[in-house]
DNA sequence: AATTAAGCGAGACGGTACGTCTAGTCTTAAC
DNA sequence: GTTAAGACTAGACGTACCGTCTCGCTTAATT
């Protein structure tokens, strides 16, 4: 692809420890404080760096969480694994997607992130392209694997399929305070095999 | 239940043109000009009133909002006509929900709302129980009509269904710019009226 | 000339205590920390209000010092008793001047104040027109009544005068350490009582 | 003074041509921006030079300015020429001074200097010596020259004339908007070779 | 020629004050 | 006691410079 490396420019390089100081701060603070209670200047103060130097990398606090969230969680967990079957793969989708729904710190993450995108029309569009439409890119490879084999029962639309298992994991951090639990695994996974 | 009146006070009465002042400004300009983009000042400043009168009586800009929404929308469609089945009973909760979701004023203060559910946890509180729950509620009504009809699929259990059904809706209107559509009506009740 | 008072508006009144308060900050912390050393916000902190008070109520730092200094110290020493000659009206209004020209603190603002008149052309305007013209002017006066008198010599234009009176101190006060002193009255009285 | 030259030392020697730039591009800006207006980022992007090469040389902004009005403009004037009179030296002085004093550029920077002087102590020393002293020392050349001739009038101290003359042309410069005129010149000499 | 030691333009860095904005409270006079 | 108006304290915002640092390069004297 990208064969010959960027042109060396001139001047002081970005200083990657500032950086990671940057997300680690955004990331603890707003598990510890709340997304709403922390400012930039709070997220510069712990983390040891200059507001401007925040400002000159990311667009918005959203960007520097949603950031922080890819750097430090292992959020894009390559699931690829071929079960044998659609069941089997979407339970095992959903048994690591849900693991994840379940550590505090990232669905508090997610759900500040969530909320801005709500509020900052221009985040949402980065929000929406580079972490939801990824999940839905991850799930429709189990779905065209699925019907390659044969397997994929004559059920809703890939698309409505997504919005199904996404719906119901979103909905479960917004607007309940209950878990994403296994039960609701197997729920899930005997309502998306079924034919119509 | 309430015999007597409330007991009358001294001092001038609650100005109901102001309420109603308020609720039509923080309605309108939510969808003018975007709800982060509008301030209590913004609101007072449109409605003719002073801050004052709306701390004295919402708790929250988000708070207005919702009771703008309760006052200004039908919201709470009374669904309690009983077509004689679970699949027609579903179909038309699922029709009249997502007529709600095609009105772009209305979309805009819910998706609002349910941000502000998640930055601030109080207003959250009141959200789920004043709001989400009562949908949830609405949703009750089929599905045990249903089953004292003996027409309930064995499905996903009840809460699993309310979660699916909301699920899907929300995600639609936070995650995607797809609208709540009919094909998906056709989709959910096919889905949801499946036995195991 | 004003007749009637100022209609009676809406809304709170303005602050007295903390306009007061900001003016004594700002005369204190100058003389404490110097001119460039304080800023608004030292300012509003040390007088316990808000930056936006200050804001509201003048245009720069500088403003406020000018202010402070016409409301703390008693800047407009009326100079007007007539000692029947112009020597000894000369001779008390420059001992009377000097005698401000000799209290630390005001010599601190008086210097500051010029120095941004320099390198704030609207604030310099302002300088001009309220505070030096006003010196001027009350020098004006003993000259007049000189040349009523038939006391006054045939030297230097009037202008003249006052620039070489007001040069002197200025001088003294921004390009050397040597305060204005007894001495500099007498040669200053003999060198203006002369006629060519 | 200074029999030996500095020891040749490795390493790159100074650029005469950045010198330069710097020094007309802080002269320039000065001029046309105002001296609060420039930084030294300005002045160092107008040169083409490194804010780093700046802070090498010169300790501050306003030393830059010194440097530039000492090497662009001729600030110190030879007036060493003997006319036979102190009224007449005098009226040479003051003639050379007060075409400085006209000169738009060179105001502007002496005003933004003695501003500077006033805000920065450090600054002001070195002003004072480098600067003002100067001055006042050739002034003292004529002084000294004429009672040696036995032709100085028996006026104010040499310090006190001193303090005369700049003191004029320091006011008129910074706290009135009147040039140091051909009329001054007349007045100011008349004035000092007055006798008592 | 290789090495070492400065100076250079560029630009990122930590830091700080700016002037603006909004929040939520308090005060006033009218009703 | 509520109202509209508006001043109040408080504090985050995003910007602009400061003065320092790091980078890769150039230039000179020393090996």
């Amino acid at each position: 692809m990208n064969g010959q490396p960027p042109p060396p420019r001139p001047g002081r390089k970005r200083s990657e420890e500032s950086r990671l100081a940057i997300l680690t701060a955004a990331f603890e603070l707003t598990a510890e404080v709340s997304y709403a209670g922390v400012g930039i200047e709070a997220i510069a103060a712990r983390s040891g760096t200059g507001k401007q130097t925040i400002y000159r990398w990311w667009p918005s606090k959203a960007d520097v969480l949603l950031d922080a969230l890819a750097t430090k969680a292992d959020l894009y967990v390559a699931v690829d694994r071929d079960t044998g079957s659609y069941a089997g793969d979407l339970r095992e989708f959903l048994t690591a997607t849900f693991a994840l729904g379940r550590n505090a710190t990232v669905v508090a993450a997610l759900r500040a992130l969530m909320a801005q995108a709500q509020l900052d029309s221009e985040f949402g569009q980065r929000f929406r392209t580079g972490f939801l439409q990824r999940r839905r890119d991850a799930l429709a490879v189990l779905v065209d694997r699925a019907r390659a084999r044969g397997d994929l029962p004559s059920g809703p639309s890939d698309a409505t399929v997504a919005d199904l298992v996404f719906g119901v994991v979103w909905y479960r951090l917004l607007a309940t305070d209950r878990d994403v639990d296994d039960p609701l695994v197997d729920e899930l996974v005997a309502t998306l095999t079924q034919t119509y």
